[in-house]
DNA sequence: CTCCCCGGTGACAACGTTGTCACGTACGGC
DNA sequence: GCCGTACGTGACAACGTTGTCACCGGGGAG
């Protein structure tokens, strides 16, 4: 800049204020100032703009990993909100490891980042307390923060969709619904888990533990598990799943199964053709399982049978977060609140099976 | 630190030092200025640091969108790559709009980024040419520069890839074989038809323009498309899809289509279990079409049937940009190059039904 | 005893901007 | 002729760091 001036034979502060458009340049002067920019190739050091005017017009997105298409939906919701209000988006996947999502946002702060929107990996988040303090927003999106932080967060209704999801099986006939779900450690797992028992009890169903199978969505985890369901004396019918990655590990893991076993020849199974309604197995008497899952997943609708999902909103899971944190660094305060999303079940299929007739 | 360096009464240059763990401070004055740090809730300005060192260590990335899976993969290799190298990292989605690459292009390089991986939306990187010789760094990912511009690129082997896929279906006796890609425009649509046309002259095969249909892979267009196809004199007997949303669009229009015709009842179709191998169509004459298509997608594998691929690197066509824009970044220079990621076929079932019988 | 070196510390400028204030000129109204 | 005003412009400090250099006191070598 001082090189512009100087070729320009003006002063520093003239260039500056041609650089930002701000009135009160002669049109001569400030023709010979972006001529000489161009000469040089100058381009402001946003940088240095950033550190004497106080806000950085950038803001950290810290989720569980880009990759999963859930947090990919949400990330590009974000981004497209930032955009909007002339903003840039450090993304980092924390990979569900409390540190590293830590160092994620401590390293944001460090560069001064206007705000934050975390999926938290952790449930502690203690170290954001002198951040927020010294004016840095954030908004928790997808799960709540830890104890003692007062933020905005904006979350789907995880127990509500869950329920509404049960209750369809139920609806359907089932009595013996097994639960699938992550690890009771993630507050998403643990409210879908909450939605399965009310509508069990909403239904006046008995509760079985030994129905239930948390952990992580591990092919090998989550076949032993289906392993273990379907030996029991009184297996379930159908299966509840509480996240996309777990409903289609499921699936593979009883497409594995069903390989172990072997598939039936033609008694006893009506031969159905793809894409019709109402399939009926052509597989073992405990395989035939009706599926619900939590969160819908691509492709869903075109397997065999398509499977039923609730769909909670990736996107509008991000732009209700991203929304609230830009009205937020606009200056609007008011006391932190808690956003909560609705879910939608969509029926294709999986979710309408009978349970079996034949035990 | 100011702050800080008055309240453990030393000067500003030792705080600076104790804050990053130079040498030369005696262990007790350090204790003290960690203690006065801790009790102001210090967070060093990443900023002002970067202004006066010159290094922000920060890179950008822009790709075509977070939320397709294929960019998400390459996205979070870089991001694993980026942080290994205590680096952050700015994304942006171009949406195929050089406009739109341009702008947050420029952005970065205000921010002073050290380095970009860029998936370029359009063919026109003239306005990069400043900023490289102002000393960032850029690589290519997946398409490369447009002319005149000589940076590190890393594509797949679009083109052979397409060859093998085209290949493997003459091989299981097509011989009037589809191309449904993307725009020509873009450069992987391109690469890919020109290994499908490779292929076709390899085998000895007549070019067919009436069997390519390029264009976005909207579902009305490749609807329409694949309807014009089908009643041709002489239709295909197997389609080859370019890209991974093609593919999916493809299978998407296929059900479509069969909807409109309706399934047949078993007269002529052989009933095969889901998941064995060499399924026979339970559908119409001319819907019953092999497929391979370019780019893996999750849940190919689970499909009726399923679907055989080429599969592409996506993490590692990251993984390779970001790596090679770090050597440059740790003063490497060598000459620009152009590196090529194979692809493979993963056959499923798709890809190696033969030509239907009954014509 | 003198000299030199070294560990520990601090003063100061610089990084590239922008906000504040002040300067100089021209102009219209009294 | 004088004042107030508006406009165009510039000097300067400040943002929060870090690199450079200089200072001070103590201890070992000569």
């Amino acid at each position: 800049m001082n090189d512009v001036a100087t070729t320009a034979g003006v002063a520093l502060k003239t260039v500056s204020r041609v650089v930002n458009d701000e009135p009160g340049v002669n049109a001569a002067t400030a023709e010979r100032v972006r001529q000489a920019i161009d000469l040089l190739g100058y381009r402001r050091n946003d940088g240095a703009r950033v550190l004497r005017r106080g806000r950085t017009a950038s803001i950290g997105l810290i989720i569980e990993d880009v990759a999963d298409p859930f947090y990919s939906g949400l990330s590009r919701a974000v981004e497209d909100v930032a955009l909007r209000n002339d903003c840039l988006v450090f993304t980092g996947s924390s990979g569900e490891d409390p540190q590293r999502e830590r160092k994620l946002v401590l390293a944001f702060c460090a560069r001064r980042v206007d705000g934050l929107v975390i999926v938290p990996a952790g449930s502690d988040h203690g170290y954001l307390a002198p951040e927020l303090s010294a004016g840095i927003h954030a908004v928790f999106a997808d799960r709540p923060a830890g104890a003692g932080l007062d933020v905005d967060t904006v979350l789907c209704d995880n127990a509500g969709g869950a329920r509404s999801g049960v209750a369809h099986l139920i609806a359907h006939g089932h009595r013996r619904i097994a639960f699938l779900g992550d690890s009771a450690a993630i507050f998403t797992a643990a409210e879908r888990f909450r939605g399965y028992r009310q509508a069990l009890e909403a239904a006046g169903l008995p509760y079985d533990e030994s129905l239930v199978a948390m952990g992580t969505p591990e092919q090998a985890r989550v076949q032993a598990d289906l392993g273990r369901l379907i030996a029991l004396d009184d297996p379930p019918t159908a299966l509840f799943t509480g996240n996309g990655r777990t409903t289609v590990t499921t699936l593979r893991a009883l497409e594995a199964l069903r390989a172990t076993t072997g598939p039936l020849d033609d008694h006893g199974a009506t031969v159905r053709p793809l894409g019709a309604p109402g399939p009926r197995s052509l597989y073992p008497a405990g395989l035939d399982l009706a599926i619900v899952g939590f969160d819908d997943f691509e492709l869903a609708d075109m397997l065999t049978p398509a499977i039923t999902v609730i769909a909670q909103d990736a996107a509008g899971l991000g732009r209700t977060s991203a929304e609230l944190l830009f009205r937020r660094l606009s200056g609007d305060d008011p006391p932190a609140q808690r956003v909560q999303l609705p879910t939608h079940l969509i029926p294709r299929g999986s979710g309408e099976l009978p349970p079996r007739s034949c035990p």
